[in-house]
DNA sequence: CGCTACATGTCGTCC
DNA sequence: GGACGACGTGTAGCG
């Protein structure tokens, strides 16, 4: 079920046209591409490696270099391997919007399809920790963390000019306004709390506190904050796992011989 | 130089061990993952696929679905291959800072390097082309797209609460701050424009006017750019390219036969 | 190295 | 389907 071709020639390589669309496809080589949809590009000969999903995903990396792909075309697309010239051709289409990669071998030196086994399991389980969600939970766990007497009233609540984080009231009972962030926050923070901020005031008619939780924030974030009236509390996201560990229980031993 | 395993046993993937970091390297087979560093990640057993580029970059892929990988680390970073207990352990580590990959293969399908040549050409050529910065071309070239009289001054200013695409003045000779979008605006637009005329206003002290250049705006942006006193100028991102098609030139033929 | 903002961003979520 | 904002965002550009 797994079909490897090495070094194939063009024909051969369009065996693996039943197999777009079902299984896995991989295809290697010396190409160029060309993308035209929301922008255009063109990408001169090198060596590539083309990566087509069941789900209709194309994906096309530089093999040298870079985390993010020189061409590509998200679900719903699909996929074709025609032969002209002598030549392999890979064309992906998006199947929603007007978008189009194609890509011409000059030279294929690998060419295959893995099995759709393991579909079922798909990515069976995959949790993610230290999110601006997690944050979230912490806050509403404990909510004086933010300060005490917080009581929080509501998450991603509309206001008109945006969806603020989380919303509550002070010891004093006032309506306060949080925007969360997980990394250190710069300007852009400041200026999106601002927003929700006034858009409450006007909506409610009385006062309100905004306050950005984050971790760190920069200078000039710092000063916008100041400038705008606007608060800092500081706080990490998720110091802790509340599960003690222990969804990481197998590789925990692959790690363990790390030693940092 | 192209080295394919299919379905090898786990001692024979340690061949690869050396292509690590000067090769590309592909892994593909049922694994579970797991990811430590900004935040933390547990994915349970799938088909995925692993790429190991010879700057440092990994990836790995879920091997049915979805443009984004399960887990990364962007170069620089480095990998190695172990085998414990009978099986296929890649781990990957970045070098800048703290974050960890493991990937334990419960069985590999494919594993294989490819060879270096084509790293001479590189990307050779990568041309993007409407852009934002396209966008600026634009106006840099032809100012009365934005309104006649329009004089640009400046490009990526800073101004104490960011960097302002474009500035200038107006056929009146207020000045004038563009910030530009090449996709529909949303609020977030508003807010950043909004964000340096009130710098400009208070570092000049003079009268500022703010435009939103965008081929589109949503119902709130536009309601917000009321509020703040700014304005909306319509434009697309270069509907034209201005070298007459040349560098598709390779490509056209087999774009030419779609006929979409 | 830190800050800032773009991106063919992609993706989830809520209306 | 559009709007909105998070993202382990990655990436470039500038001070």
């Amino acid at each position: 079920m797994t079909k490897v071709l090495v070094e194939p020639d063009p024909e051969e390589v369009k065996q693996l046209s039943e197999a777009l669309g079902r299984q896995p496809v991989i295809l290697a080589g010396i190409c160029e591409a060309e993308y035209r949809g929301r922008a255009e590009s063109v990408a001169g000969p090198a060596l590539r490696i083309a990566m087509c999903k069941p789900d209709g995903t194309f994906i096309l990396h530089n093999a040298m270099e870079k985390r993010e792909p020189t061409n590509w075309n998200p679900a719903p697309s699909r996929q074709s391997i025609e032969v002209r010239d002598g030549c392999v051709v890979l064309r992906s289409r998006r199947l929603d919007v007007p978008e189009e990669v194609v890509v011409y071998f000059h030279k294929v030196l690998l060419a295959c399809s893995l099995p759709k086994e393991g579909a079922k399991s798909e990515d069976s389980v995959f949790s993610l920790f230290r999110s601006e969600e997690d944050m979230k939970r912490v806050i509403r766990e404990d909510p004086s963390v933010i300060e005490p007497g917080f009581r929080p009233v509501g998450e991603e609540v509309e206001c008109g000019a945006g969806v603020a984080d989380v919303v509550g009231y002070d010891e004093e009972g006032r309506f306060v306004v949080l925007e969360l962030k997980r990394t250190r926050a710069g300007v852009s923070a400041a200026s999106q709390l601002r927003r929700y901020v006034e858009a409450f005031r006007e909506e409610r008619g009385e006062e309100v506190r905004g306050i950005l939780v984050a971790p760190s924030v920069t200078d000039r974030c710092r000063r916008l904050l100041e400038k705008y009236g606007l608060e800092w509390k500081k706080l990490e996201p998720v110091p802790l796992r509340d599960d003690g560990g222990k969804k990481q229980c197998t590789l925990t031993e692959f790690l363990a011989g790390e030693g940092d």
